[in-house]
DNA sequence: GGCCCCAGGTTCGAATTTGAACCGTCGCGA
DNA sequence: TCGCGACGGTTCAAATTCGAACCTGGGGCC
């Protein structure tokens, strides 16, 4: 058994600074959605999500997947986001098990209304606080780290 | 008033990245400490916290500040590592009002016991998968963005 | 001294999250 | 064709989180 790899002090420097950026940034976007538009940001990103998606509709798992959520939760929030007018279910003809979540226009609009606040938050928060050489290491960096993690999920031989 | 500043591809990836690295980090973390050892990340940061002040004890609102957690929340978390026996409170003897927590010898063992999986996980998910001028980017740009926070959560002229 | 406001924690109810159990298909192999 | 395990979503109860309201004691100010 090799010795307990603790973090060294540069690694533990990365490593606070790593949750405390995220737990803070996290906190005041949605802070800032909700007191600008009253939604949060998960909810944020799912109206994201959709619209970005061709016909601006995605089957459930789908969107559970790529918002990182359990399956229940985004039926939560869909069954939330429902009841706001932003978004409506569709069932698919071909597979009546599948459920497409649809953006409305009401979910169109109210996402033409938050993006220009959270995007400013999110340069002001993260982007702009960095140098370009800064934010390609951190995308560099991260992307690899999340695509092992994925990749390591999907693997059955973890 | 300016255009609204649309992020860019490398931003996005950037932004999106980190967004990504932070979620999926925090749940496996979650559940790998759930799974050895019964208890949430949090939780484990509280014990890491007091084992690391002075007496092994700190005050309520200062435990709070360092997590980045609303004092509900703490107030609730504590009352769970209290009824688990890892940590007590112990009440100010100059000031009736503050309330300390207090590390016990069972959170000392639990946290021994939890800290090798913990780390190992932590290199494993992020420190590993990075290089060290990676990290020190990453250190350096992130402490320099939670400072920034930080000190706009305190300046009351926003 | 008496008053008023603030700081430190707790409590409370509402909203959210989670994981496990469940229900109805689908599709493949016997 | 039948059976059966996997898939896609939902439901449910329990745990957690959040914010606002609430207590209590401390100190400054008159």
């Amino acid at each position: 058994m090799t010795a307990p790899q603790w973090l060294n002090e540069e690694e533990l420097r990365a490593w606070y600074a790593f949750v405390a950026a995220g737990a803070l940034i996290n906190r005041r976007l949605d802070q800032q959605l909700k007191d600008d538009v009253g939604i949060t940001h998960l909810q944020y990103e799912i109206l994201v999500r959709l619209d970005a998606a061709p016909d601006r509709e995605m089957r459930m798992s789908a969107l559970a997947d790529a918002l990182l959520n359990s399956k229940s939760g985004l039926t939560y929030q869909i069954t939330q986001l429902e009841k706001a007018g932003l978004v409506t279910r569709r069932s698919c003809p071909s597979d009546p098990r599948a459920v497409y979540a649809v953006l409305t226009d009401a979910g169109r609009c109210m996402l033409e209304q938050a993006a220009p606040g959270h995007v400013a938050q999110v340069r002001k928060l993260l982007i702009d606080v960095l140098t370009p050489q800064q934010l390609a290491t951190i995308a560099d960096g991260l992307t690899e780290v999340t695509h092992r993690i994925q990749s390591s999920e999907a693997d059955p031989a973890r």
